[in-house]
Parts: C-alpha cells; sequence; structure tokens
DNA sequence: CCAAATACTTGCCTAAGTCAACTATTTAAT
DNA sequence: ATTAAATAGTTGACTTAGGCAAGTATTTGG
C-alpha cells in the first residue's frame, strides 16, 4: 500500500512549495530598494562572475536576452557597471560594477544578510550546521541532474570556509603525495590565512570545488598574487588561466600597477603560466631546507599596463 | 579570519539561488498547460485544503486579494470549481473542483510528477533517500522561523508514508501509554493500512504531524471512517471537529449516502465528537477480549442529507 | 444600533517579461 | 575568397502577472 516511490516525489513536491514560500518571504523585504529581484540577481551575476557577459547572465538566470539588455542598458545608465569591448571578438562585450555600482551592490548584500539572520537567528548553533549540511546535500545530489551543459566551469569570487577548507585539504593531498612536502607545509597553509584577504576567486566544476586564486593588497597599488592551485584532475582545462585572468582583469580595473607572487623552483605546472601571463622573475633566494626538501624561492613580478 | 557566522549566511544564499534555479527549471516544463505557476498553486491549494476559502488561498500563497478572485472567477467559468456559500457566515465562499477541475488538476499533477522524476531518474535510492531527509530536516527547521502566525494548523489531503508512520507511531505510544492497549494492537495498526484507502486528511501543526482521518469506500456509496485520531498535545483545539468536518463534507461533494466507523467505547474524546457531528450508535457487539483489555466494540452511522 | 472588521469583488494601473525582427561580428563550408 | 550560418547583443511592440484602492455584503463587538 505504502508507494516509497511516489512517497519520493511528493516529499519532493512538497519541498518545492515549501521552499517557493521561502525565496517569496525573503524577496518581498528587499523591495524597499529601488531594484526587482531580477535586477538584483543580475548585479550579483556581473560582481561575482569574473569576465562576465549578458550572454552568461542569460544562461545562467534563465533570461530573456531582450530584458537582460535592457537591464544592462539601465545599469549602465546609472553608472553602475560599464562594458568593454573583448579585443579578440568585437561581440563579447565585458561588464565590469563602477565604485559607485559596488556601493550600491554592498548595500543590497547587506539587507539580503539581514533577511537571511532574520530567519536564522531563532535558530541555535547545532540547527545552523545542520540546516547548512543539509542544503549543501541537496546541492551536491541534485547539481548534476539540473545542469543542462554537459561540463561546466565557472570562476566566481566570493567564498565561504568551506571553499578555504577545500583548498587547504586540496593542496595538502596533492603536494604531500606528488612532491613529498612535509606536515611543516600543512601548517605553513593554515598560517598563510593570516593575511588581509582582498579577494579570493574560485572555480567551480559542476559544482565542485576545482581550484583558486587569490589577491592581497601588499603595498599601495601593488596586489600579491597567492593561493593559485588547480586539483589536478582538473587540469589542462584553461581553468588556471581562467583564474589568473579574473585576477589580472581586477587588478587591472582597480587600477593596480603592479602583480608579484612568490613560488619554488620545482612548480613544474604553474611556472609556464605565470610566464605565458607575462610575469617575469625579478629575484632568487638561496637554496634553503623548507617543507621536508630542498627548495628554491622565486619572486615573479608583473608590470600592469593601465586601463588604456 | 575564518567568519563562521558569515559563512552560514553565504551558504544560505548560495542555496537560495541554486534553488531559485531548481524551482525555476521545474516549473519552466509545466508550460506547455494553458496555466500559469500561480493558477497550478491556487488550484493546488484548493483542490488539498477542506473547506478551503479565497482567503485561505490569499494568506498560504502570499497573494493579492484581487488577483486570486479573478483567478477563482476565471476557474469557475470553467466549470473546474464552484462556490458555496457558507450557512453560518455568508461572507464565506467555500471552494470545491468539480469533476471537470479534477481531471485538469490530476493532469497537472502527473506532469509536475514527470518533472520531478526527470530530475531524480539519475540518482540512486540511497540519493534519494539522502535528498529526502536532507529537504525534511530544512523544513524542520525553518518552519517556525517562516510563519508570521502564533500557530498554524491546517489540514491537507494528501499524505506520505511518512505520514502514516507518524500517525502508527503516535497511536501506539498513547494507546499503550493511557489505555494500556498491548502489543496486539500495534499489529492491528500494521494491518489497517492493508485496506483501499479513497482518502487521507492530515492535520499539521506548525509543519508537525498532530492527527489525521481517513476514508474507505466501503459499499455504494456508503464510506467508512478510519484512522481517526489527534495527538493529545494537540487536543482541544477544535482539530478533530476539523478533520471530521473535512471528511464529512468531502463525502457529501461525492454523493455519499452514509458514513460508518467502528470504535470501543471507552474513547472518552472521540465519542462526544461523533455525537456532535451526528453520528448514532447502530450496532453493539459483546464484550470480547482484545488488545489486552475487555473492550465492547460499537458501530457508529451517520446518514447524509444529499448536497441541497 | 452603529462603527469596525472580515471576505470578497472590481476598475485601473504598472512592472515584469516575451517575441520577433534587427545589426554587428565571427566561424565554417564550399 | 565568398557566402551561409552561428553568436552576441539591441530594439520595438506586445502580453501577462500582479498591485492598489475603492467598492459591496455580511458579521461582530462595544
Amino acid at each position: 500500500m505504502i508507494n516509497v516511490e511516489n512517497d519520493c516525489r511528493l516529499a519532493f513536491r512538497k519541498f518545492n512549495r515549501f521552499y517557493t514560500d521561502v525565496l517569496g518571504f525573503l524577496n518581498e523585504h528587499i523591495y524597499d530598494s529601488p531594484f526587482s529581484l531580477t535586477e538584483t540577481r543580475i548585479l550579483f551575476e556581473i560582481y561575482n562572475t569574473s569576465g562576465c557577459m549578458a550572454k552568461d547572465i542569460q544562461q545562467n538566470l534563465n533570461l530573456d536576452g531582450g530584458y537582460v539588455s535592457r537591464i544592462i542598458k539601465k545599469f549602465e545608465k546609472e553608472k553602475m557597471i560599464y562594458k568593454q569591448k573583448s579585443k579578440e571578438d568585437a561581440r563579447n562585450h565585458y561588464l565590469f560594477v563602477t565604485s559607485h555600482g559596488e556601493k550600491i551592490y554592498k548595500e543590497l548584500e547587506k539587507k539580503a544578510n539581514q533577511q537571511v539572520d532574520n530567519i536564522m537567528e531563532n535558530l541555535g548553533q547545532e540547527q545552523q550546521q545542520k540546516l547548512v549540511a543539509s542544503m549543501n546535500t541537496i546541492q551536491d545530489i541534485l547539481f548534476s541532474s539540473l545542469k543542462r551543459t554537459e561540463e561546466s566551469i565557472s570562476v566566481r569570487s566570493y567564498y565561504t570556509s568551506e571553499d578555504l577548507k577545500n583548498m587547504i585539504e586540496q593542496q595538502w593531498e596533492f603536494y604531500n603525495r606528488v612532491h613529498k612536502w612535509d606536515e611543516s607545509f600543512l601548517a605553513y597553509l593554515h598560517e598563510t590565512f593570516e593575511a588581509e584577504i582582498e579577494r579570493i576567486w574560485i572555480a567551480e566544476s559542476n559544482g565542485q570545488f576545482a581550484g583558486s586564486i587569490g589577491l592581497v593588497n601588499a603595498a599601495e597599488k601593488v596586489g600579491q598574487l597567492r593561493w593559485f592551485f588547480v586539483n589536478p584532475s582538473f587540469q589542462n582545462k584553461g581553468l588556471g588561466t581562467q583564474l589568473i585572468k579574473s585576477l589580472i582583469q581586477y587588478c587591472k580595473h582597480s587600477n593596480y600597477e603592479r602583480i608579484f607572487l612568490w613560488t619554488v623552483s620545482d612548480m613544474e605546472t604553474a611556472r609556464p603560466l605565470y610566464k605565458k601571463m607575462g610575469f617575469e622573475i625579478t629575484e632568487e633566494k638561496a637554496e634553503v631546507f623548507m617543507w621536508g626538501r630542498q627548495l628554491i624561492e622565486e619572486r615573479w613580478d608583473l608590470e600592469l599596463q593601465t586601463k588604456s
């Protein structure tokens, strides 16, 4: 009499109705801003997707092209974003938020956070954790069913501590296994996040953490590239290039004059990439015993031409 | 550096974006029907809420009253539903689906199920269970944060095996503790669901199972009332009355001529209720030893006046 | 008995979104 | 090399969805 299969459907659909409600509740209260939900979503997309084009927005948010075009036009008119035609393909227009747009974005984000806080304020620590865990489970399970394309790779510019955890774990696993670096490296990885992060980009493949890159403001108009890593199983897909490009693009648009990074001499995959992107070795330290190996530290620098 | 609180917010909001997508995906494909999403939701509400009024729809789905009124009018014109003015309060109009409306509802439901199946088809049994479990967790945690009113009680006319499980567990717990019935009653409870269920109504208080009632088509135009139970912690709130009323209303609108039920003589809370609703004792069996006690079985009948 | 509340309806409006035809550019195919 | 097809985006004309406020009918509460 009890039909398990249908049961699953009913539970799923019940949840859908429930969450329609939750989303409605959350969204109805953003409406003391002059932006519609869709506009908010588009602004989010532009802000958090590096090298964002109108087409990406259209695809990711499932919107009509004309509609997106008009909203972008409106944002442009209000000096919240600006466009930049791609040199490689004049059909592509990259979108960037202006500092005015960023201010608006931050305000919207604050409101969205408040909304979420309102819902969560009555929950205990334990419940919050259970909630987030369940949400992650659902995403993991449903992600592949949802995406129409074979493999979706994307770079986003916000991160959670989950991302940092992945970053540390996967780097440790890789460098310990392949380069035989010892536990002192793991300790270093943890320490490293004491720094003042300016921005971190996370590459995702089918919703899974696939790589990362980060920026630290080292001095006036000088950025330090850090935490560059691509999970070996996602290598050779242009992911590393995409990550570095995201960072360089950001630095250019933020009027940085130089980016530098420290690495060690036996990084066989990263070094050609740095070279390709225009970095040059500017300093070489003496060989030292570090992380259980003999290593030579190198500094690479990239001089940025201004916005043109 | 790692901020746990903000982390939770980010994860929550990420899930919201994700699930907006899921819902969008599910809904975009219902659109080969002539109904909008909101219309579908309204029809669902009418079909599954007993004694449904326009006002309930307005509240439950957070819609504008005028908008709901117009959609109801449209449904009426297309003979999918009909209204019935309440005798107690002429302002109240109860809504019922016609058989034509039911046909349409069933088609929409079929499509909705197919949509869900499409998403779930690639998932293994285990993943499906994890999915449903996570969904239930989220609902349990968020329900109270969402509802604005102090205590929300509602009766719905669909059920999952989760509901049946609750029904059995809670009845067993209660009758064993209070009436000292023995394990043979638990066995009976399980057996009881072998019957051909016509309909089951589940009462929920703040999203939690609070009571139930069921209908079995015993003979031509004769219904048997079964599985009537209200969790003692939710008693004296009119829940029992609401459940029985739902059943009677359904029977009337389905042109039943009589409803009967079997119970035992020491049901102190239920018997007055049956009497109040117009049931009368029509048969009394000899005292027998059953479920570890001496009990007298009784049959109660209610003659239904036709629809008027 | 009258003012306030409730359940619903209606007219009028606007925001949100769709559709199809258009330009500009690139790519692929003969 | 030339041309058709594809891609990225734009624009004008349109539909739908939904909101607001003033209305009716009925009930409730002081």
